[in-house]
DNA sequence: AATATTTATACCCTTAAGGGTATTACATAC
DNA sequence: GTATGTAATACCCTTAAGGGTATAAATATT
């Protein structure tokens, strides 16, 4: 699971937040939530950095490994 | 310009690679890693992970200020 | 200056991402 | 047990991402 999946879940269960009432606030459609949080590689990084936007954050680059 | 288009384009240069040298060796298609140095926003994050991990790197969530 | 190298756009095509919706599974209650 | 809220899968559709190739622009290099 990537770092960014699990950040979203735990981020949005932090906020007390449903898939659904996260994907409404975050102007993101319910399936992209699902899937991402999911772990699926093959998302969009505009639709991710708009989740990510939701906590402040946005994606750059990281060590791969610690 | 995204951390992330900004931190490929850098790190190729410094590597010594064109585009087409790095797309070869990294196994993307060279009309991506131009369009993703260029800051196209919807490119999908597999490939960018594809990229980052030519320098032990890989998306993961950043503060976004800074 | 001219020339070679690298990078940027534009074209068409195939494939799949994302949206909406419905259904199903999984919890956590009552 | 049943009901309720939440999460996961499956369906079809529209749109566009990515690939290949060709051309144009920009950037060295001599």
């Amino acid at each position: 699971m990537s770092a960014i999946s699990k950040f979203i879940k735990k981020k949005r269960r932090e906020a007390g937040l449903t898939q659904e009432e996260f994907a409404i606030r975050s102007g993101l459609g319910l399936r992209f939530v699902r899937e991402l949080e999911h772990g699926k590689e093959t998302v969009r990084m505009d639709k991710v950095n708009q989740a990510l936007s939701m906590f402040g954050m946005e994606a750059v680059p990281g060590k791969k490994d610690e």
